[in-house]
DNA sequence: CGCGACGTTGATTTGCCTCAACGATTGTGG
DNA sequence: CCACAATCGTTGAGGCAAATCAACGTCGCG
């Protein structure tokens, strides 16, 4: 399978120079711990009984995490586009193996740093562990936000809820991924559309 | 309506001197900044539009956190017990109006600190803040098992695994509020509950 | 071309909701 | 102390949204 070449991204270093605020040589220190993953469609960045132990910056293209229950069938948890960021913190920090399946949806791109080398960079650049915090609160708020939406709005809104925050997903997302993403099977998306279109 | 005495808790004590590991005198100082509060049952620690401004730790009782949805359904996001710290964490960080309610399903006893005295206490006790950040990462991975279990459990596997995980919870706590949990209305509870003692 | 993956559509079943009524319990005021 | 209302859990009847099972058209790819 073929990528295509992909540039560097700007977004990676804006977040450490304008959003976690480091100096531009601290950067450069910084990036050079990263190395450059390249992971084709369908293919995993971390299956079920690995250890993670990666911090994984998704650069290009979009990936899904998901777990297989008793029966095989697939739970999608999450998506991830560019400047997000991948891994299962559980076993990154306490070394257990994951439960969890990571899939390249698109063909990605990541930069990926190991954890020790990331709590490194943490002690060297306190700015860096102080965004890290904030990210676990933000995070921490989306979480208590999912569960509300899940707990409160019906199929048909948390779809469209869908739509609205991630326009792009349905362009880069087989539907049968966002079917599991909602907890619906893929019929039930296919007649919530159609039930739609014709408003 | 009548509280009984409530004597104070060793489990706070220990929370700090054993699990957090601050000295005797650096626990007294710190425990001098939190205020005790009584709360009856059905009243509120937290109302929505209300900024909250207090971490809380549950001494004695049981308390809920929930939302209200546009139709006025109740929907219940977490309960806690003793020993369990209580508060809309994206309110206080932010200081944005919480759209939460707390209320005590119980009598319920509270120690109570001010967010700006918590992080007084942050920097000058690094221990302090050392465990709070853990309690965030152990607080992101029960939200991801949270996740896992909502998308991949059937409703009575789910009911099973809460009976399992908290037995004490069906003495302490209304059939309505489990169910509200569990996302189901009451009457499903019940007949879900009649199915299985046919077993 | 032929195969497989994907989205759609139809027919049927199922689990839960909704509405309603009913005992049991609790709490309150006379 | 009793009568009454309110709350709570249960039970029954009916309806609906989604799951399930199956078939079909389309597209992309070997």
């Amino acid at each position: 399978m073929q990528l295509h070449r992909i540039e560097p991204s700007e977004a990676f270093a804006k977040l450490f120079t304008r959003t976690i605020g480091l100096k531009e040589e601290e950067y450069v220190f910084v990036q050079a711990h990263f190395r450059r993953e390249y992971l084709p469609r369908k293919h995993f960045l971390l299956r079920p009984g690995q250890v993670c132990n990666l911090h994984s910056y998704l650069n290009k293209g979009c990936a899904r995490t998901y777990t297989l229950d008793d029966d095989g069938g697939e739970h999608i948890l999450f998506f991830a586009f560019e400047d997000w960021w991948m891994g299962d913190l559980e076993s990154i920090y306490t070394g257990q193996p994951s439960q969890l399946n990571i899939q390249a949806v698109e063909d990605c791109e990541f930069l990926c740093i190991p954890h020790t080398d990331f709590l490194a960079m943490e002690s060297r650049f306190p700015k860096l562990k102080e965004w890290h915090e904030e990210k676990m609160f933000r995070n921490h708020y989306s979480f208590v936000s999912r569960l509300v939406e899940v707990k409160s709005l019906t199929t048909e809104e948390r779809y469209l809820s869908l739509i609205n925050r991630f326009p792009e997903i349905f362009q880069r997302v087989p539907l049968q991924y966002i079917a599991s993403f909602l907890d619906i099977e893929p019929p039930s998306l296919s007649r919530l559309r159609k039930r739609l279109s014709g408003k």
